[in-house]
RNA sequence: GCUGACGUAGCUCAACUGGUAGAGCAGCUGAUUUGUAAUCAGCAGGUUAAGGGUUCGAGUCCCUUCGUCAGCUCCA
């Protein structure tokens, strides 16, 4: 391996090095500054250290700060400069996985005391010093013997070294006292690591596996400038002021209560009115698109979940069952429901059907139960009491690309042109704890698939993610301040009409067997009316605002005009009220604009005089409008009757 | 469920190393009649999450349970 290797660069230009050169040679060799910029390369794809040799021709891409890739390996280092800490102030301290993760990075340590945040505290100090030193990142190809003995007191890394196959490079980092065995890459020294935050500690499974046991991480965040890290950490905070379970307390909106439950929500009226329009929205719409509305029972008899395949397989989500009904056989008994499709199947097969009924949709907004381990719930965004926007369609085979094409259809209309939020698409492909063959799971993701390419739609493959009973496309949503959240899912199912035997009339007479899909636009109305809170920071738009119009009477003697105004209002369909309480009306408009109401009309002398209003658009501060009544009711009523997104 | 932190009035928070619960806002009453983000005064409000223990004495220390939070696992 001597003489010269060609490097092809990103622009298609290519140059001769000496064999084993490095890539920081390939960046000297197009500029000084390029160079100094430099943090790592991409070699055939792959991302390498800037000192690593290249031995054969390659396509060589230089990776600056401005990179996605290269925020991976700064955040990476950050881990190994975390974990470079730990190990100076806790000798004692096992070394686990640190990896750079989408928003940060972590490392996860087995000590025999958790981390306190005074303890973040001292290791940050001792990552600047690290930062400091500016150790360099110096990479060593091992043998395995080598590496065992080298992490001789590090039980988790030899667990992890065994398991790398003996045809793997086993490579290893050492930046100063410290030394990890890693993948790589990482940038040239520790001194590239400027701009870090440790964030918090907590307990995580080794492995990720419950059984095994607890270890303590620390999650951090890194950037290559001090704006973007100033940036993220606003972010942080903008999030905080916009958590839903504190606006909802404020907002009135919902409650959870010891005395009921965790997991389980109290619907203050004004939380109601949000869920109420959403379900108007939602029912409005499908009526439109052909589905029909069925109301079904909460609790029903447990067999019917063995026949659906549920019990036992779904069991730990499902709360334990109750006794029989009086009167009845005592080992009957009875389950609320976790999901309401058995008892969809029942109304479809409560009668035949022929293949000119075909497809058949079902939709119901159902509260099911699910018995959610308790670590997990969250707010509305995570609830052991569901209300689902659900409905299953039962078509033939030759229908389900129409209908899930129609379904993305109306996932954008409610998601995109209702809400203006933006979306991604992920096809969940089969899970290991499955029912069915492998041949029936064939055909349904095939299904997806042909269904999404024909709607054009770019989506992403989640391998491992669909439902027990068929794959499914889930549709990540985002939110104002760039979050991602799970809403909508599409499943197919070839599972459930088979344990019901379902059937349809074909046009040969025959009997043919239905294929069923499962879907929910907002998932549940919990997680969706959480996630808007948040969106909207709680300032909804005039058709989802609890109190639209929040009329405020300037002094007594305008009390009984402001109540003919709200009752004028209140007749045109607009949720409206009156705040004549003895206070300022100082005192008055603050506590609208705290409680987000989208319009106060304040009505004074000069108003009633001449048939008009004072509006006041919230946010708009001291910037207000004269407007004959006539008019402003119009406009609300415009704003409601188009789902306006403003105010 | 697991690890850790936490739980004081409706809300946000005080209360020295254990010494006998306090403030602002909200609420109620009254005065004030207000022109676009907090008028003034008075009153009321707590078995300090629940239960048990240590102590002369527990909001404070210990145990159990419940709940909340940060994560892990799981998930709409």
């Amino acid at each position: 391996m001597t003489g010269e290797i060609r490097i092809t660069l990103p622009d298609g230009s290519v140059r001769a090095l000496p064999a084993g050169a490095t890539a920081r040679a390939v960046a000297e060799s197009i500029g000084v500054r390029l160079a100094r910029d430099a943090v790592a390369a991409k070699v055939n794809g792959e991302i390498w250290d800037l000192s690593r040799p290249i031995h054969q021709d390659a396509a060589v891409e230089i990776l600056t700060p401005n990179s996605a890739d290269a925020l991976y390996v700064l955040r990476h280092s950050s881990a190994h400069i975390l974990a470079t800490a730990v190990r100076q102030l806790f000798p004692e301290a096992k070394i686990g996985f640190g990896p750079p993760i989408d928003d940060g990075f972590y490392y996860d340590f087995e000590v025999p005391r958790p981390f306190t945040p005074e303890d973040l505290e001292r290791i940050e100090q001792r990552m600047h010093e690290v930062v400091k030193a500016d150790y360099p990142f110096v990479r060593e190809e091992v043998d395995r013997q080598d590496a065992r003995r080298r992490f001789k007191d590090d039980p988790l890394k030899l667990e992890r070294l065994e398991e790398l196959g003996d045809d793997q490079i086993i490579s290893v980092y050492t930046d100063g006292p410290f030394v990890d065995l890693c993948r790589g890459p990482h940038v040239p020294g520790t001194g590239h690591v400027k701009h870090f935050k440790l964030l918090h500690a907590a307990g995580a499974y080794w492995r990720g596996d419950s059984r095994r046991q607890m270890l303590q991480r620390i999650y951090g965040t890194a950037y290559f400038s001090k704006d973007d890290l100033a940036a993220d950490l606003r972010r942080r905070e903008e999030a905080e002021r916009r958590d839903h379970r504190v606006l909802g307390k404020q907002l009135d909106l919902f409650s959870i209560q010891e005395d009921i439950g965790p997991g389980l929500i109290l619907w203050h009226p004004r939380g109601a009115t949000i869920q109420f329009e959403l379900r108007r929205l939602i029912e409005d719409e499908i009526l439109k698109r052909g589905y029909q509305l069925v109301y079904t029972p909460h609790v029903t008899r447990e067999q019917l979940f063995f026949r659906s395949g549920h019990l036992p397989l779904y069991e730990h989500n499902q709360y334990p069952a109750m006794a029989a009904g009086a009167g009845e056989a005592e080992d009957i008994r009875y389950r609320t429901k976790p999901m309401n499709c058995p008892m969809h199947i029942l109304i479809y097969a409560s009668r035949q059907r022929s293949y000119r009924d075909l497809p058949i949709r079902l939709a119901e907004v159902a509260n099911v139960y699910r018995n959610e381990l308790s670590g997990t719930l969250h707010g509305m965004l995570r609830v052991r009491g569901l209300t689902m926007d659900d409905a299953h369609i039962f078509c033939r085979e030759d229908q389900i690309e129409q209908e899930i094409f129609e379904m993305l259809d109306l996932t954008d209309f409610v998601l995109s042109q209702t809400f203006g939020l933006q979306y991604r698409l992920d096809l969940a492909t089969r899970p290991e704890k499955k029912l069915g063959s492998d041949e029936v799971w064939d055909v349904a993701e095939g299904a997806l698939k042909r269904a999404l390419e024909r709607g054009k739609l770019t989506y992403g493959l989640d391998v491992g993610g669909g439902a027990f009973y068929g794959p499914k496309i889930d549709v990540k949503l985002k939110d104002a301040i760039g979050r991602e959240w799970q809403g909508t899912t599409i499943q197919l199912d070839y599972e459930l009409p088979e344990r019901f035997q379902l059937e349809y009339a074909g046009s040969d007479n025959r009997p043919h067997r239905p294929v069923m899909m499962h879907r929910a636009i907002y998932g549940t109305l919990e997680r969706f009316v959480g996630m808007l809170i948040e969106h909207f920071a709680g300032a909804f738009p005039v058709w989802l605002a609890p109190e639209q119009v929040r009329v405020l009477p300037i002094a007594e003697a305008q009390i009984a005009g402001a109540r003919a105004m709200h009752e004028r209002l209140r007749a045109a369909g607009i949720r409206s009220s009156v705040d004549d309480r003895n206070d300022t009306l100082n005192y008055r408009v603050r506590d609208g604009e705290l409680m987000k109401v989208p319009y106060m009309a304040v009505v004074g002398q000069r108003e009633l005089e001449q048939g008009t209003v004072a509006v006041r658009v919230r946010g708009a501060g001291k910037k207000q409008e004269i407007l004959p009544v006539d008019q402003f009711i119009a406009r609300v009523k415009g704003e409601i009757a188009t789902r306006a997104l403003a105010p």
